[in-house]
Parts: structure tokens; sequence; C-alpha cells
RNA sequence: GCCCGGGUGGCGGAAUGGUAGACGCGGUGGACUCAAAAUCCACUAUCUGAAAGGGUGUGCGGGUUCGACUCCCGCCCCGGGCACCA
């Protein structure tokens, strides 16, 4: 009868109905315990691929199974639908990013809903509307009067690909843009950065208590860098009035710095630099500021490392030695004080330098003989070093410490790699910095009740990619909201990284339009409970976010307890295809849409979720078809067990086994697979928890084949489509829909008992010597004597034994026992 | 160079120090059918054997243990991250 499930009609209509219906909206005075999970939001590129099924379907299964466990989940969605491919595709001449990025959007959300994946729609949130842009302007004032943001001029990355700024966390380790791969340039400007180095012992020391991957937190200590030394001044000889400061994180091998170094942006290299060797100087500043950050950071080779002597000698105070100043390009400006003192014998960089410039090494720390030439950084006792001598490193590094500190010229200081975010950027599409530049009142915010400052509609795109908004009359003539004069907005935009740095939180009341943060569901929901998306944000998106759920705390804009925004991070594998991640940029996408005419969404989503490790990477190979089609031959199978009585006993023939003992077979593995797939769940594991369910079929399978009553088996259906549920939304509703007329999706979740699941026959294995000999059927509560008794009588093991005693008998009833000789 | 992952059948992958290969894909044989599709049943690491059984087997080499895919030491290979940050 009911053989037939029509795919499409289903899946349709059942999506339609979580809507119409509204059953996962939630208020934010739900009654239940509150649950947030969350993925994250996309960039709309247009249509799905299948990272985003991945994403979305992981996320979805978590939604539904809390919600069937009675916690009131929050489930939002939104687009981070500012960025430079919608600003690109206009300036090739195609519609405006606005238009341009609306359609994508549609695309994006089509393919998210036909996958079945239920969010609290009313939430929605898009960084381009006027609503969001304004909320992103009020933080930003926020931020600027209290001195989080600020604007600074210097060297910074420009990318001639991209036509604006990045941040450093933009630019690649080989000095290339992780957007367009150009490399990136150094540029004198001036720009808008956020002082998350505030922040940066707060963001690393809190990253021990996070539930996040152990490579995510790493990445991210990495990326902060913090390093313990001090500062010391050094003496320009013949300038007493002169100090150079440098950093060290080893002080104590301060008996050993023969030279010091400073970067050729350095402030003090041209009061440093004698006449003599000012054409030598000059001539590698020029070099070093020229130089791409390719070159420049080549470790390609000894002589890559290029210096000069400035002519000067600066005092060392730990020995009173007259040492050579030189710059070069290896010591970088923005770094600790842009000046070093060089310790050839201890560091690497120095030795291969001394050894260029031909300057002495002095060696302070004994070194094991073995060890040939080179400079040794590993521990030992301090030598050639007055009053360290005989310390090892930790002691004499306080040591040295004290006694700088002491006399006066150095101090104990902590440095961070990290450096302050840069996030204005010349482009477009993006979120205006609400600041406006008056002749008397210099950098004025714009006052909270004159924002948003919007983008104009009416702009022109120029080939060059540069911001029309720099051209925009309009736009650009103001008066200054304090003094009424004329005044000049500014043009840069804020670096997407913004935009997403705080959704989450306006997630939890999207719907207040007083403030950004609504403290109260704030506070309710807050922290996301499963944060689920890519690696590729492991440093960017979250440190950043991090990084403005405490700045947010402190400029009063969301309750200052809540500091960290993700308790639980979980990172899915990539997809690839060919070898290489699977990205539109590629080019090698397969479409979800094409499954979703097809199998449908259902076995799409038991693909994903069936396929492996959720964590790991899986390759889109010649295989996957013919998997997903074994997920849909599965659900069809799922189908006619819960909805056709008949047609499953057709092909059948009755085994002859006993049907009590079958039916205590069915429940116990019921109890079983209840347990696991609730674990399994709860921990990413997904891949397991299908099998799971495919055993309790397969039980199920046997079960009728075997006569077991009717209602034992059709609760044992029952609990597999709620089991499923979770998973494979769409067929399991329609089914428990045919078999009781509810909605499967608001019935709780199974619970096992555990009486029922415990085994009271298990196949104990028998071994002689660690190897197993034979498999006995035994009672679960069997005793130790009688597991040995049971063991010694199977022929197998007294066949391995071979007339020999046991010396020794490891009993581990009832799962082993074990003859040893 | 440093830091993380990972290496298990033909394939994707399972296994709190205790029966390696759950579950699925593919394959082989069978049932149903005029036939096919669909479905159902059985088998499917490998060598050996008619079978019962036996040998071998989780990248390589050692070690700990009654017992190791699992723990320890040393390697090899693959993937990723970081890499003049003083």
């Amino acid at each position: 009868m009911a053989d037939h499930y029509d795919v499409q009609r289903a899946e349709t209509r059942w999506q339609q109905r979580w809507i119409d219906e509204g059953t996962y909206q939630i208020e934010n005075d739900d009654p239940r315990p509150p649950y947030y999970v969350l993925s994250m939001y996309p960039y709309p590129s247009g249509q799905a691929h299948q990272g985003h099924v991945r994403n979305y379907t992981f996320g979805d299964v978590l939604v539904r199974f809390r919600t069937m466990q009675g916690f009131g989940v929050l489930s939002p969605f939104g687009f981070d639908s500012f960025g430079l491919p919608a600003e690109n595709a206009a300036i090739k001449g195609g519609a405006h990013p606005l238009e341009y990025t609306e359609a994508r959007i549609a695309e994006l959300k089509a393919s998210v809903l036909r996958l079945g994946a239920v969010y609290d729609w009313r939430r929605e949130i898009r960084s381009h509307d006027p609503e969001y842009i304004r909320f992103n302007q009020v933080i930003f004032t926020h931020l600027f009067k209290n001195d989080l943001a600020y604007r600074k001029g210097g060297l910074v990355n420009w990318c001639p690909g991209c036509q604006t700024v990045l941040a450093n966390e933009q630019v690649e380790s080989d000095g290339t843009c992780e957007r367009s791969h150009d490399i990136v340039e150094r540029r004198s400007l001036e720009q808008w950065f956020l002082r998350i180095t505030n922040y940066a012992d707060d963001l690393l020391d809190a990253i021990e208590d996070l539930d996040w991957p152990e490579r995510v937190k790493t990445m991210q200590r990495n990326w902060i860098g913090r390093s313990e030394g001090a500062r010391i001044n050094f003496v320009v000889e013949g300038h007493s009035d002169t100090t150079i400061e440098v950093y060290t994180t080893r002080p104590d091998t301060g008996f050993g710095a023969t030279y010091l170094v400073l970067a050729p942006e350095h402030p003090l290299v041209e009061s440093c630099t004698t006449l003599e060797q000012t054409a030598e100087v000059d001539l590698l500043k020029t070099l070093a500021s020229t130089e791409s950050d390719i070159e420049r950071q080549s470790t390609e080779g000894a002589l890559e490392k290029r210096g000069a002597f400035t002519g000067s000698y600066a005092i060392n105070p730990f020995n009173g030695a007259r040492i050579p100043i030189y710059i070069a390009d290896y010591v970088l400006a923005s770094y600790g004080t842009g000046a070093i003192m060089a310790v050839p014998a201890e560091d690497e960089r120095d030795f291969e330098f001394a050894k260029i410039y031909g300057l002495p090494i002095i060696e302070t720390v004994e070194r094991p003989p073995e060890l040939g030439e080179g400079a040794y950084a590993g521990d030992g006792r301090h030598i050639n070093s007055g009053f360290l001598d005989g310390l090892r490193i930790a002691e004499a590094k306080s040591r040295a410490i004290d006694w700088l500190e002491e006399k006066g010229v150095g101090t104990r200081s902590v440095q961070y790699r990290l450096r302050d975010w840069l996030i204005s950027r010349q482009r477009y599409w993006g979120c205006p910095i609400p600041i406006v530049y008056c002749e008397t009142d210099g950098v004025v915010a714009v006052p909270e009740d004159q924002l948003p400052i919007l983008l104009p509609t009416d702009v022109e795109f120029l080939p060059t990619g540069e911001s029309p908004l720099k051209k925009h009359e309009g736009f650009l003539h103001t008066t200054c909201p304090t003094c009424g004069g004329p005044a000049r907005r500014e043009t840069d935009t804020m670096d997407t990284f913004v935009d997403s740095s705080w959704y989450f939180l306006r997630f939890t009341d999207p719907f207040n339009s007083a403030t950004p943060v609504n403290f109260e569901a704030a506070r309710n929901f807050m922290p996301v409970d499963q944060y689920i998306g890519g690696i590729t944000h492991a440093i960017m998106h979250l440190l950043y976010a991090r990084f403005f759920t405490r700045a947010l705390g402190d400029v009063g804009l969301s309750p200052a307890e809540i500091t960290e925004p993700f308790s639980q991070l979980f990172c899915q594998g990539m997809i690839r295809l060919g070898g290489k991640a699977m990205s539109k940029s590629r080019g090698n996408v397969i479409s979800p849409n094409d499954y979703f005419a097809s199998v449908g969404a259902d076995a799409l989503r038991l693909f994903h979720l069936f396929v492996g490790p959720p964590i790991e990477d899986i390759d889109w190979g010649d295989q996957t078809d013919e998997i997903i089609d074994g997920c849909s031959r599965y659900l069809r199978r799922v189908w006619r067990l819960a909805t056709d009585d008949d047609s499953t006993e057709d092909a059948v023939v009755a085994d002859a086994k006993d049907p009590a003992t079958e039916t205590a077979l069915l429940k116990k593995t019921m109890h079983q697979v209840i347990m696991k797939v609730t674990d399994d769940i709860g921990r990413y594991g997904f891949n397991t928890a299908v099998a799971e369910c495919m055993s309790l079929t397969n039980a199920i399978t046997r079960a009728i084949r075997t006569d077991v009553e009717r209602p034992q088996i059709d609760e044992a259906i029952d609990v597999l489509l709620r089991l499923l549920a979770p998973m494979v939304p769409h067929l399991t509703a329609e089914a428990y829909e045919v078999r009781h007329g509810e909605h499967i999706h608001q019935q709780p979740w199974p619970i096992a008992d555990p009486a029922l699941a415990a085994d009271d026959r298990v196949i104990m294995a028998a071994q002689v010597n660690g190897k197993l000999r034979d498999r006995i059927e035994v009672d679960a509560q069997i005793t130790e004597e009688d597991a040995i008794a049971v063991g010694m009588a199977s022929p197998l093991v007294l066949a391995a034994l071979d007339g020999k005693t046991p010396k020794r008998i490891i009993a581990k009833p009832p799962r082993l026992v074990n003859f040893v000789c």
C-alpha cells in the first residue's frame, strides 16, 4: 500500500510546515532551559555548496536533537553580506553590489531551506541591513570614545589586487593576500585600528578553559605569541643622552651581546649613522623599504641577511664593552623596541650575521661538548658572565633582570606577536566608519542619533577598484556635528570581520532596536553552546569575536560577565575534490541542488553524517554517488518498515528461531542502540550514530522474519524513527505522521533502560598465551571459577595447551580467560 | 626547522589495554521474475585446508604487558598550521 514515498512532495511539505507552524521559533522568555546552536553565518556566494550542506546538517541535527531532549533551542541564521566579491562583480559591469548580494542571498537561502535545516528565520541578520550598519557604527563610536579604536600612521599591508589595506591576520606567512594571493606591499598610510592588544593577556589566558579543538587553541596561542624578557638600555658612545632600548627574551646572555642591531626604520638610525657610513646605511634603508615581505622574510641562505654598520658604538651595560651598532632588515621595527642586542653564541640569526660581518662571538652558556659550530639555545651553566656564572638559564634570567632593574638600565617586559587590528578598508561594499574630519574639531565621531551613515547607492564603480565613496561629492561633504562647520566624511569602510565579531550576540535579540545587544537576552542565551564552522576561521574570526565580546562588555554595550562567545567549538573537515579543497574560487564545486532533485535532502544529509567522522576531511570521489544511493536505499527500507506491514513479509522466509528469544533480543538491541545514539550525537559521532540506527533496522527486519509479536516490532520502529528524526527529518516526520498522526519532532527523545540493555548471555574469549583459541557463550554473571572451568573444558583450548598446565590464569569474566604457560 | 592531526580489508570507516574489521559501498552466489529493475537471503582481510582448524595481519623497528590498532621510545610516509617576533 504505502510503498511509495514521494521524496519531493514530502520534503517540501515538511519544510513549509516547520516554517508555517514556527516549530523552531523560540521566544526570549521560553521556559525551557536555553541551548544555543550556531553555524558560522556564511558569505552569500550563491547556491550552497557541499561545505555548507555539511555545516548546516551537523548544526541541524543538534538543534533537533536538543529540542527533542527538552531544551529551548536558539537556532538563528544570517548572512555575512558585505565583502569584495559583490563589489568586484559590480566593477566587472554587473549589478550594483546591493542587488547582486540580495540575489546571492536568495539563492543560498533557497538551498538552505531545501536542505531542511531549521532556523528561527524571524531572527535573520544581514550585515548590510541599515539596522545592522547602525549598530556596527554605534559600537565603533563607543570603541572610539573608550580609546579602543584609534587612528595611526605607519607602514601597513597593501594588497594591490584588492586595492585596500589588510590586517596582519589577512597576510599569509609567504607575504601574500589570503584572498587574492597577490604579493602584499608595504605602504605608509594612516589607518583605523582596534586595540585588541589591550586584551592580549586575557585572550591568551582564557584559551585554556575553552572546549575547543586543541589545534585551534594552539594556533591562537601562537598568534598572540606572548614572550617574557627584558628591555635593556644601551648608551650610545659619545652621546651620553642617547640610549637604544632593546627587547630580549634572553637577558641572561647579556655578557655575550657583541653588537646591536636596529631595524632600518628605527628612529635613531639617522642620529647613529656617521658621515662615512651614510651611503651604506641609506642604501640598505632604501632596499628594505622597497622589498616585499617575501624577500625580507626569506630564510634562503645566510647571505640574504643584509645589514650595514652605522659607524657608531654602544656600551654593553653588563661588561662595559664597546660594541658596534648595525642595522639589518631581519630586525622588525614593529616588534619589541625595533632593536636587539645580538648574542651570536646563543642565537642562530645573530650567529649567521656575526659570521658574515666578522663580529666577535662570546659563549655565555656552557654547551654540550659534542655540539659543533653554531648557536646553542639550550640550557646549561653560564660562563664568561660575571655574576651569572654557574647559573642555569631560568635562574640567570631572573638574576639578570633584578640586576638591570637595580642599576636602572632595564626592566622586565612582556611582548606579544599580536598587533592591533587594522580595520579600515578602502572599499565601498562595507560598513562606513562613522567619523568626520573637521578643520576646527579634528576627528569627530558621528553622534549616535545621526546614525546610520549609509552607503550612497548612486555610485560609479571604476575599473581601478578605487572606492567610489572617494569621488562621491554628496557623501564626502558634510557638516561637523560639533561646530556645524564644513567637514569631510571618512570614506573607508570597516573590515567585514567587524560584522561577524558580534552577530552571535545580536541573534539573542535582533528585534530590539534601541541597542546592539539586549543584556537580558544575551545573559539568557550566551555563550553559544555549540559553534560549528570551518577551521579556516581558527585565527581571524574566532580571535576577533573573542576580543569583541570582551570589548563590548567593557564599553557597556553587552553584559561584562560574558567574555567568551563560544563555549564549545566544532570544526568540521573540508570537502576535497581531486585532492583540492572544494571551493567556488577553484571552480570544483558539486552542487547539492542536483541531489535535492534526485535523491532528496534526507539522503544527502545522511550521506554527510554517515561517510566518516565529521572532523575529518572527505574526498568527493567516484564512490560518493554510490554511497549516496546506498543512503537513499536505506531510507526507502526504513519507509517500508514503518508504513507497510505486508511487503516485507512477502519476500521473507520465516526462520526457525524461537520468537520469545528473538523478542528479548530485539528489546535489548533497541535499548543498546538508544544509549549509543544518544551518546554519539552528543559528541559529534554522527557516523557511528547512523551505523547504530542501521543495526537496529537490521534487528527489526530479523525480528519480523522470526515472528516477533507486532507490538514489540512497532515499538522498535517508533524508537528507530525518533532516533533518526534529527538526522533524517523529512522521512521520519512523514512516516511518524502516517503511523500516529503526530509530529515526530515534538516527541520526546527515547530514554534507554540500562537494565534492559544489559546482555545476559555473552561470548567469552578463551585464550592460551594471549592467543584466541575459542569463543564460548556464557552467562553474563559467570563467576571467575566457572569462567576458568568453561575455558578449560574447551577442546580447542586443551589442544593449544598440549598437555601443559597453565602457570597463570587471567580471568576477566565474562569477557575473557587467558591461560598462560 | 618547530607544533598539531593521520596511516586499519578492494573502498569509506568501527573498536573504555581484553574476540581487529561494527555499519555501509563494491563484489560473489542464491531467492522472487517470462525477463529486468526493485527487494530479500547468504558469503566476502589474507594465506592454507574438503572441512574442522591453523598461519599471518592495524605504516616500519624496538619496548612495557598475561594480552597492544590502543601505552612508551626511535624512524618512515601523508595532510595541515607556524616559521627571522629577538
